[in-house]
DNA sequence: TTGACGTGCAACCATTTGGTTGCGTATATT
DNA sequence: AATATACGCAACCAAATGGTTGCACGTCAA
């Protein structure tokens, strides 16, 4: 139960450039809308938007203090686009690549 | 010179799930068009567009042999989404993820 | 050489996407 | 209490996206 709607997923969510730069810019510290709108040449309401897909796919938190709202980078769903790669490393599959797929295994079972 | 015009990124060619299920199964084998094509639930110029974005972003090339074109996986300009990844590694690191990022680092010098 | 097969292309269409402006409302500041 | 700040929401818009049909053209088979 609980589960996620995820309205977006993580590879639509990536797919902007505008938005892998949120997460860049969220991945140093937290800020909030009109922050972050003062980046970008474009309204704080689309800004604004492109926070409301990152959060959808569970990439960024938003978080409420006083009058302002707050975005953090949560990277966890970055994970399964991780896992998404790990198939396709084989093709450029060579000893340190193995190693690498035994190193994200072992990783699964902390 | 010769620099690839690159109209669609990568990041976009996988955003959709009809090009991410595209690629998995060119990963298998070459194969012309109406071959791929019965794999989906659309028309055929459906799924040639598709490929067609893919081979823009480069993750895909096409081989002409009589009347067909067959396409099979390039899987090269995945590394720029794993490079792009292994920035945001550092926010579930670990010992093991320090690991993986050393192996990363040591397959770029190959 | 006649036809069937494999494909690309152009035209078209509905929906989504990425952006805008204007306004309402809650929270701070004076 | 009045004003300024921070934000969300609704309405709107142009362009991109993901799909369709119909047709033209090169290639292979009878």
């Amino acid at each position: 139960m609980e589960a996620e709607p995820a309205k977006h997923d993580v590879f639509q969510a990536i797919a902007d450039p505008t938005r892998r730069s949120l997460l860049e810019l969220l991945s140093e510290r937290e800020l909030p809308v009109t922050a972050i709108s003062s980046h970008y040449p474009m309204t704080r309401t689309a800004v604004s938007k492109h926070l409301r897909i990152l959060a959808d796919a569970g990439l960024v938190k938003e978080r409420k203090v006083g009058r302002e709202t707050r975005y953090r980078l949560e990277p966890e769903p970055l994970r399964e686009l991780q896992r998404w790669l790990v198939y396709y490393e084989r093709f450029w599959e060579n000893k340190l690549a193995a190693l690498k797929s035994f190193v994200e295994s072992e990783e699964d079972k902390l």
